[in-house]
DNA sequence: CTCAATATTAAACACACTGTTGATTTTAAG
DNA sequence: CTTAAAATCAACAGTGTGTTTAATATTGAG
């Protein structure tokens, strides 16, 4: 994870160097950023930005890093209260961090990059085979990681849906139909 | 769609240059792909490239064109046929197209791109409502989108992580999985 | 407040790759 | 065979990269 740093003048710089990003992914795909525009946009001197990034990728990673830190966290906090099932508040809350940080996600979300998603499944798929019993029953052994990728890219699918369309519909409402679409994909056990 | 060339020696040239880009894309991400490297590889003159393409996501659009190109010619066969319903041999059709040209998918497939997939999604959704209600039922007419996004995304991260992993399942066994997910989806209609 | 440490700046640099051009050679189609 | 088109070769200016140097500004600790 991004170690913070003690020194207000690299936490500044720092600042300003994801605002800029995020400005610009708005606008265009991460390809066709550069260094210096970036940087004369963030008002910092270019010398600087490789003081503390090795390229505008390694900027981006920091950036979705810390978006799917404290996206992790959210989860665990529920996985560890409740270690099997989906439950409700997990998804809800889900949504509702990333309706309260639209400017970054949709930034992320936008570079069309599921690397995004594939690090997010990684992080949370369950490690012992228990836990996967637990979620998907006790038959199809050989088949739990496809469930398991069926129904994540399934769920991120379906955010990038809400993200896209303006999320007019509620945290709440989705948070519903998420739990609605994984619990029937999960339910049944053939 | 990309249009062929009459001419023997353009033909030739393109040909070499996307199995370059497939070779390479093997072993790096697009983004560190140069012109250079790349019409070396083809044993292209780099002149010559800039005849045919803009710059190398051009041709990669190209290649992912040509893919998206002869999938949906697999799925629009089935649709008129069988205009409502998922039948399974259009799964089927799909998943051993994908085998059979593993190098090129898997190639996109790296990338961690999911313009593919969004494409995907995108070209092939029922443009009537009639469709819609036909694969959905009549209620939740406001959420039809949504349950599409879910199906189509959790489909394709489901076909990544059979690739990912080797395809070690056999294309039938994936299709009756897929087609067994996608009708759970879609069956509940709560 | 003072000061030593550290971050930022400004300027310059060689470098790699880009995208284009014009002249020349090679190739394909009729 | 003739001719039109494609590929090659060499050269070019242009842009951004990544690094370095010395000077300047800001910080946190004492």
């Amino acid at each position: 994870m991004t170690t913070e740093s003690s020194d207000r003048r690299v936490r500044k710089t720092k600042r300003l160097l994801k605002e800029a990003l995020t400005k610009l992914l708005m606008e265009k795909d991460l390809k066709d950023v550069s260094v210096l525009e970036l940087t004369e946009l963030a008002d910092i001197n270019r010398g600087t930005f490789y003081l503390h990034y090795r390229d505008i990728y390694d900027l981006y990673e920091q950036l979705e890093n810390e978006i799917i830190h404290e996206f992790n966290t959210i989860i665990r906090k529920h996985l560890v209260r409740n270690p099997h099932g989906i439950p409700f508040p997990l998804v809800l809350n889900a949504l509702e961090f990333l309706s309260e940080n639209a400017n970054v996600c949709m930034a992320i979300l936008r570079t069309n990059d599921t690397a995004f998603l594939s690090r997010l499944i990684e992080m949370n798929k369950p490690e012992d085979k228990k836990g996967w019993q637990d979620l998907f029953g006790k038959n199809h052994e050989d088949l739990y990681e496809y469930y398991y990728s069926y129904l994540t890219s399934g769920c991120v699918g379906l955010l990038r849906s809400w993200f896209m369309g303006g999320m007019k519909e509620s945290p709440k409402k989705m948070a519903a139909l998420a739990e609605k679409l994984m619990s029937d994909s999960i339910g049944q056990r053939g």
